[in-house]
DNA sequence: ATACAAAATGAAATCGTTTCCGTATTTATT
DNA sequence: AATAAATACGGAAACGATTTCATTTTGTAT
């Protein structure tokens, strides 16, 4: 497409080498032919060709990010944290997104171990015993940062919020506000976060002597209708909860929409309140919903700045074995307060 | 990192052509051969150095999508519906986010002229007269397709929803629930789709008989707390509007923010329709709102099938200069239902 | 003027593929 | 049986950059 090193050196009557040199800025080249060679690349628009520096250099100045979904605030405002960063360093993003598909996971994965990707940030889609995947990579040397949805046996950096304690607080609150029976909605439990977040409802309860329902914690599928349906089915059903913590904004949504379809009113006879991205829709539903919320951006740009400087210093370390926490805000609305 | 072809060929004691040729299911090997490769290949892991490949094949298998917004259910559903159709067809997806910043965007073109992505998929962040950037790039012949926010000028495939049509619609939907001062929120003039969902209701308006009154057709801009604001002061006032066509989606949401701080009521008071992608939040919303939902999913995936059209079968024309229109529905809900 | 160090540039190898071209062996044709 | 054609493979160039090593040019000290 566009001019190559050999055919700048020509026009110049120089060699490729010197040429290369000059547009890097090396010392041994004079400030003179610094300034031809520049100005030349600039008026014939010279761009490197990305593909041959990164077959020499082996790198590819490219970051891959996994997430389970797109359409999905707190996913696609971390990107967005990871892109401020990395882009400013030159840095590019391939973005796959698994669905929330261990397979396509792990497929995903496999295409990323060529060295398309200088690194991976991933928040994965569900975690089984099976992440035979990640740490082959990881063992392989390759740098690789989880956030929110993590592999804790995997010894690499890792981003979080403190999912125990919103947890706990959450709980709390509903209890506070007159909850007996607290029903706990997650995604696959084995997930990290559902874990952490399952053993803040666990001990919150405990410590107010309730005793835990196993039949009010449901784990809930990809498939939305059916799950509106397991909703409002529990909520026509003897054993009603009265408050409600949801451990994935989704299925606060879900909820919403059972609700309607049923006689019972939040937050009269039911409270909720559920770990949730998007404020401005948190506040807009009706009632407007109590959220506990993550600084997804700030976490997206830990992880740039962390890859930054793993991958543009030289003889960097390892990434290392620890786990950062970014802590979480809880917003009381009116789905958890009585009128 | 893993093994190369020299190193498989060595193992093997045949040349690393031959090799590339087995891995490649060439005609001029024996099948014995290719066997022998493929299952040492298949042992030893061996994956093709993909910067080696495209620089010498001059393709990267990477297709960049520049998109306005990340968070943002249209946007990210089409990326989505790109990424389903390209995934299966081996390509990658570089997803740049220009968060409605013209600058931005350019310097993102400017950095994919150099081959990193074999085409690119993208709705602009606002038309001013100069896109030099994206005219160069296609004058270049790189494969350049448009979607929803499309340069009409670049004679390229384009893919958008029946702006005109639905606008006018859902204009004629207002008036015939009775709205005589009806507004338009929009973002920037330059952009198509502003443009044409314009056009469709100032016509029904002219239409219906109905003045258009400038004061009420409003450009907004990316600070969430001001347009709210805006919105108010609009409502406030005495020139204020029992309809509202939006043609953004958050400009909805906004408004939505702005009625809370008036005692006014939708739909009694004002009733809106608007764009909007987010079908779940829609019917959420207090009252449910009245849309014109895309089908966002599917226009991700049309751009797709045309790229890999394009770019995997051998001597393909350029991209025909022609627009796609993929019709969008109205779903009519409480925002624009008199009670 | 000579010697030697420093500065500036060039030649060629390298990264890992693919592919053009050449060659040896086997198979088919008359 | 001699020749043509098909088959199977190897050697080396090419893609476009960076970098090691070698070489030329310039500058400085004696």
């Amino acid at each position: 497409m566009g001019v190559n090193l050999k055919e700048l050196a020509a026009e110049l009557k120089l060699s490729p080498s010197t040429v290369s040199r000059a547009l890097n800025d090396s010392f041994e080249i004079s400030e003179a032919t610094k300034q031809k060679v520049i100005s030349l690349a600039k008026k014939l628009d010279y761009q490197p060709n990305p593909f041959a520096r990164s077959l020499r250099e082996n790198k590819s100045k490219t970051i891959a990010v996994i997430i389970p979904e797109r359409i999905n605030s707190y996913f696609a405002n971390v990107v967005d944290g990871i892109e401020e960063i990395t882009q400013a360093h030159g840095y590019h993003l391939l973005v796959y997104c698994t669905q929330e598909d261990v397979e396509r996971e792990k497929k995903i994965v496999n295409l990323l171990m060529n060295g398309r990707a200088d690194a991976i940030v991933i928040s994965v889609s569900s975690q089984l015993t099976d992440n035979f995947h990640l740490n082959l990579l990881h063992e392989r040397g390759f740098p690789l940062v989880f956030f929110d949805r993590i592999c804790s046996e995997i010894p690499t950096t890792k981003y979080i919020t403190n999912n125990y304690e919103s947890s706990f607080e959450g709980t709390n609150h509903l209890i506070q506000q007159g909850c007996k029976k607290i029903a706990f909605f997650m995604l696959s439990k084995e997930l990290s976060i559902t874990k952490e977040r399952y053993s803040g409802y666990k001990d919150a309860l405990d410590q107010a002597g309730i005793n835990l329902d196993s039949k009010l914690n449901l784990t809930f599928s990809q498939n939305e209708e059916q799950n509106i349906e397991s909703i409002k089915e529990l909520l026509i059903s003897d054993n009603r909860p009265d408050g409600i913590l949801s451990s994935i904004g989704k299925l606060a949504l879900a909820t919403y929409q059972a609700v309607k379809r049923t006689n019972l009113s939040i937050p009269r006879d039911l409270k909720i309140i559920s770990f949730f991205a998007d404020s401005t829709v948190a506040s807009l539903l009706n009632p407007s919903l109590t959220t506990i919320t993550t600084p997804t951006f700030k976490i997206g740009e830990e992880c740039g700045k962390l890859l930054i400087q793993k991958l543009t210093k030289p003889k960097q370390p390892d990434l290392p074995n620890q786990t950062f926490v970014i802590p979480s805000k809880i917003t009381i609305r009116s789905s958890t307060i009585e009128i």
